[in-house]
DNA sequence: ACGCGCAGCGTACAGCGTACGCTATGATAA
DNA sequence: TTATCATAGCGTACGCTGTACGCTGCGCGT
């Protein structure tokens, strides 16, 4: 039994590469997901194929499909996964504390995962992990005193923004990376595109074009945010108030 | 000079179909921009590809390449050309009434070209068309007393949050389209997949699900925008006030 | 009348998602 | 132990994509 017994017309005996001694954890869905999410944070949102992640996982191409129906499903599973990592408030902490933790949190981890985070607004994935998250926020909101329909419509409001200013944030650094520049290049590349376009009619946009695609740190996002919380709030008091109008 | 006398090895003489008789109007870029636009109102954001949209234009693929670097231009085109139907509103308007009406105006440019709206959250275009854009909000909030930190903050708070609330609302009905459901169809999938999930889990999503995902009308649209903007009028006046303390 | 520039196009290629049917492996029944 | 069978994995192939390249033929300047 020991190898030189081989038969050698089969060939010289060479152990095969190593993935058939160690029989390489079998494939999954986890698995396929979690190889899914890495490479969208290394490569970005383009250039993911079913080639290259199956390449990455050492497995054909076609291997994946007794895991997933299709692209879009394991695009969808994706996003969702990502959902997962959004750390949730304390129980403690007020709805408007809340819900500016969680926008928080929803964003880091958008951030952290430019590419998937892009999917995330594009792709409708109704998920685990989604549903937790949208069950946290509307709860909160419920036992604060909205009612239905405004719990609903300020959750909505509250993600959506979340969503809007991630995707207004990671596009001009995606394109960046795309084209290869800097960041300082792709400033004097803008300048030069706006001074070429029709000269004088955009007095403003030629001083704060830069700060609107410069959003590198998370002061506008929580200006935005905080302002938007406001008057939620004050949205809250006044149905709260005109809803047991007679005791007043 | 009469047709009988062209030698008929050429074959019968007939008209050609009617394109070379009046010579087509040539390819140009807004040609092209605008069948681009059409494509995407008719069949939605996918199955845009150069041969169809070349085929619609009765012509070859290649030939767009001669007015357009490449497809990624030509869709960023697309979005630039899709922001000029954005009517601003009139100049006597106050900030307030300026944003809330450019914000609808805006979704409903969105709402109108479903297809395009997709684009416009994933793409950054930045042509005169969303310059003009910006310019007139910026400006708007310039005047009104922001600073221009606080310009830029609230300019993209308001456009963030209307092309995020557009993406949550369009991808639904995408997805619907997309599968060939009816709305009431749709909704019960979506029931059964949410009774799928370990069932008592999300007893709030369970109810609430629905009202997220049905945006038919724009009440929950307004009531964040509204929000959003009583919460940036509080900002600017504190704002205001804090900067010439002196004088209280 | 001639020549040239350039819009338009035909062909070709690499890469994509994925349907289909074979193979080999590991669990189960006898 | 041997025979059976389900199924994970894979090789091949098809139709589609974006687009590089080089030819063609029309329209304008001389």
């Amino acid at each position: 039994m020991s190898p030189a017994e081989h038969p050698p017309f089969l060939g010289a005996w060479t152990d095969p590469p190593e993935e058939s001694r160690s029989p390489r954890e079998p494939l999954s869905r986890n698995r396929i997901v979690a190889a899914a999410v890495a490479h969208l944070d290394a490569h970005g949102a383009e250039g993911l194929s079913m080639r290259t992640l199956a390449e990455e996982l050492h497995t054909a191409a076609t291997s994946l499909y007794r895991h997933v129906h299709n692209k879009g499903e394991l695009l969808d599973l994706t996003v969702d996964a990502l959902m997962a990592e959004v750390a949730l408030p304390p129980d403690d902490l007020d709805w408007r504390a809340s819900m500016r933790m969680v926008s928080l949190n929803f964003r880091a981890v958008l951030l952290r995962h430019r590419g998937a985070a892009v999917l995330r607004g594009t792709r409708l994935a109704i998920g685990p992990n989604t549903l937790r998250l949208m069950e946290y926020v509307c709860s909160k909101l419920l036992e604060a005193g909205f009612s239905e329909t405004d719990a609903a419509a300020a959750g909505a409001t509250v993600i959506n923004y979340t969503v809007g200013c991630v995707l207004g944030e990671v596009m001009p650094t995606a394109e960046i990376e795309a084209s290869g520049y800097t960041w300082d290049q792709f400033a004097a590349e803008m300048n030069t595109r706006i001074a070429a376009i029709p000269l004088d009619r955009f007095p403003v946009m030629r001083r704060m074009l830069p700060m609107l695609l410069g959003h590198h740190h998370s002061q506008p996002f929580e200006y935005g945010l905080d302002a938007l919380l406001e008057g939620l709030e004050v949205r809250r008091v006044a149905a709260a108030s005109s809803e047991s109008p007679p005791a007043g």
